[in-house]
DNA sequence: TTCGGTGCAAAGCCTTTGCATGTCT
DNA sequence: AGACATGCAAAGGCTTTGCACCGAA
């Protein structure tokens, strides 16, 4: 039986991801924690961030990279196909019960929701360019 | 600037993909329809299957291994941790426009959504062991 | 004839893993 | 000391691509 113990890594990786609303990738993460610590591995990052995201501590994001996110409230998140950026998307407090409801009606019980959305965001909306379909 | 032609590869692409609700992968696809089509290859499969998603003539699923859904209609998906089937979950009419406001809440113009439940489905709910967490 | 589509195989990219070593408890 | 965690690099698996040939228009 694996107990997990104390790691400075795994911290590191979670105050990381804690201290951003980027939604970042393993790589990105890795990249922002190397010039302070140049020992640490990418594999490590990957590890960690796949057992916290186990363990329920952070979210993981699927998309073609994936991404993570340390907030696990219950929100969505909207992704910007001109500039590839995502932000996080408050839901009504009755979101998760009315999801729980849609899924019984299979006879399915849920446990969680990943909800994206996909558009043009505030910023590139003001941009002349036209959207892209 | 490039014109789509017919393909007959694409059409059986689209003809398999309508022709089931499993909602399958590429390699899925290819190794349904490599019998009748020994000379198929899955390159044409995956250029066929992005073709068809950026035309938004199918539904892309961000799963680890890509699923792919000839349903277009607005609904849901539900994803079962133990035996990984997916299955489709329909949505109350009102849901898009809900979410084009939510995403309005935050200065995003919404194109389309991606939702996706897990849990533990009919199946697998009625066997004995328990639900893994 | 033109130019997109295909088959095949190689390349690419992200992620996981094996192994020896490091480090919590 | 015991067992999980790490670093490093190699392996793995899914997807994309280059290229020569094929075929729709």
């Amino acid at each position: 039986m694996e107990r997990k113990r104390y790691s400075r890594q795994r911290e590191l990786i979670y105050n990381c991801l804690q201290s951003t609303k980027m939604h970042p990738t393993a790589e990105t993460i890795y990249q922002t924690l190397k010039p302070e610590h140049p020992k640490l591995s990418l594999g490590t990052v990957y590890r960690n961030l796949n057992q916290m995201a186990e363990a329920g501590l952070i979210a993981r994001m699927p998309f073609p990279v994936e991404r993570f996110d340390a907030d696990i409230s219950p929100h969505a998140h909207f992704c910007c196909e001109k500039c590839g950026q995502v932000v996080d998307v408050p839901l009504p407090q009755s979101s998760e019960d009315e999801a729980r409801k849609l899924c019984g009606q299979i006879g399915g019980l849920m446990y969680r929701e990943t909800r994206l959305f996909y558009g043009v965001c505030k910023d590139c909306g003001k941009k002349t360019g036209s959207a892209r379909m």
